[in-house]
DNA sequence: TGCGGTGATACCGGCCGGGTATCACAGCCC
DNA sequence: GGGCTGTGATACCCGGCCGGTATCACCGCA
């Protein structure tokens, strides 16, 4: 009755993704008939009907929305599965720290040089990526830690450890009007047409609808607000790559940001469980 | 290089259980060779040693050991998704809500009173389960929520929405001298030979060693204290199911005990989304 | 040195996953 | 309306893999 085979799932998701036998059948690399048949074996199995098979069309049930949740989410597993398995037996005393490109310098910097006092310390390898991209790399286990931030990240499925809480500035061109002032609110940042908020992508990828220009890692980030085209609103710890053509100021009413260290709930892993203590300690 | 099947899974981890080839072939119901094959051929896939065939027996590697971790948790998930995707097709409007007998009784009610006031609110089934059930339950997909409390019950890897904070209490027999104390400290419990702290049993199922009985439920529990054969340290809402053989009495240095409703951290249920919504303004 | 017990190997048969060819059926355009 | 197109389902065949039996290689042990 149970025993959901991975092949069978990816062969899912990849029908419920393009909800479409013929194009899953060239995506997955096999022909359609096979396809057909093993969802069906699928259904049969589970004694559930996932696809409603309407002349024009493919569509989800209920319950094949509810299997492609799981069924996602069971695929990224394995792969982490085999991506930790993996790395178990090589790089024996290695971990993969994951964190946003440019953020919280110090704190990180402070973290590895404790870390790296400790004896027998596992050696870190610092993974810097985009926006949002660390929950998939410990999810999928290409990561054992992450650098992530409250309340930007989706923390859900992981344990963290409070690392720093700090207020949020605002980043501006140094030869603008309100650079000079000595603290903001958000509502002087916004509806300004001549220094829009630069806008980050969402978990999809997708951007909100708004004025600011879109951007997707910081260097673009501070090349625009030196230029004077953008201003942009960031944790503190973000000074420390400001231009001289930047300035920073505080910002008295946006919510403070909590930057963790955050890992997979389940890991039992002491490499990872001696680097928290590290930073605990911090 | 990757692609785990499931099937590879239960093998390695019956395997890795019984560290021996022939009885875990017996377990899994095939010969002993087949068995041998598929784990070289998933050694050989990831390219990893699992297990160290010595003479006289078999042994984990520390990447088996990593696998061993990662495919229990991910059969459980499997699990669970074939029997969400069931409940989501047959169940339509319907939760399923763990809780360990006998606690919160007064906090479930209201809960429950308050959910079924919504409008167009799922039916909920109550599930009464024993110590640390809840998260096996909620794991292997055949709860959709659960009461919990902190720190008692392991929460990782699940969403959690803080319900109740309390006192805890000991449970004394009604005719015994500390009885009549208004308040007392951990230290007026311990080492008393007339009157042992009863044991709870730990995630494995294995009890610390001590002086006290070791019990598994509730009503076990209520019989031993009011026979005067041992106490019992639990939250303050355990007074709605005392008997009148059974006097509670404040501990003033015990950690306080938050009861909260815990989910399963990915589930984008809208029932279970709804029943928190209510949770959080009770 | 045989004996018991381990996991590995050899080999074979049946099943199942995958392929090709084709069907049934809808929409569509002339 | 009659092809035409494109959908998923069906029929059928083949090869590989899964599982079985028989056996081996190797150790510990009496």
């Amino acid at each position: 009755m149970d025993t959901l085979e991975t092949r069978e799932l990816r062969y899912f998701v990849t029908v419920a993704e393009e909800l479409h036998f013929s194009r899953a059948a060239e995506r997955l690399g096999i022909a359609q008939p096979p396809l057909s048949r093993a969802i069906q074996q699928l259904e049969r199995r589970l004694g559930v009907a996932l696809l409603e098979r309407d002349r024009r069309g493919v569509a989800l049930t209920d319950a094949g929305r509810v299997l492609l949740d799981e069924a996602r989410a069971l695929l990224d597993s394995a792969a982490a599965a085999a991506r930790r398995t993996q790395r178990a037996a090589t790089g024996a005393n290695r971990l993969v720290l994951a964190t946003k490109a440019g953020a919280n310098h110090d704190l990180l910097r402070h973290l590895l040089d404790a870390h790296a006092a400790e004896p027998g310390a596992a050696e870190i390898e610092v993974v810097l990526c985009g926006m949002g991209d660390q929950a998939r790399m410990l999810r999928d286990g290409r990561a054992d830690v992450a650098f992530m931030q409250r309340p930007f990240d989706a923390l859900t499925g992981f344990d963290t450890e409070d690392l720093l809480t700090e207020q949020q500035v605002a980043i501006l061109p140094a030869d603008h009007p309100l650079a000079a002032r000595s603290s903001l609110i958000l509502a002087d940042l916004t509806g300004r047409p001549d220094l829009p908020v630069a806008r980050w992508p969402r978990q999809d990828g997708t951007y909100e609808p708004g004025p600011g220009p879109e951007i997707h890692d910081l260097s673009q980030l501070a090349q625009l607000i030196a230029l004077g085209h953008a201003s942009a609103v960031l944790c503190a710890s973000s000074r420390s790559w400001l231009w001289s053509a930047h300035v920073a100021v505080p910002l008295t009413d946006a919510p403070h940001v909590t930057t963790v260290l955050a890992w997979p709930a389940h890991s039992r892993s002491q490499a990872v469980a001696a680097l928290v203590k590290t930073a605990v300690q911090l």
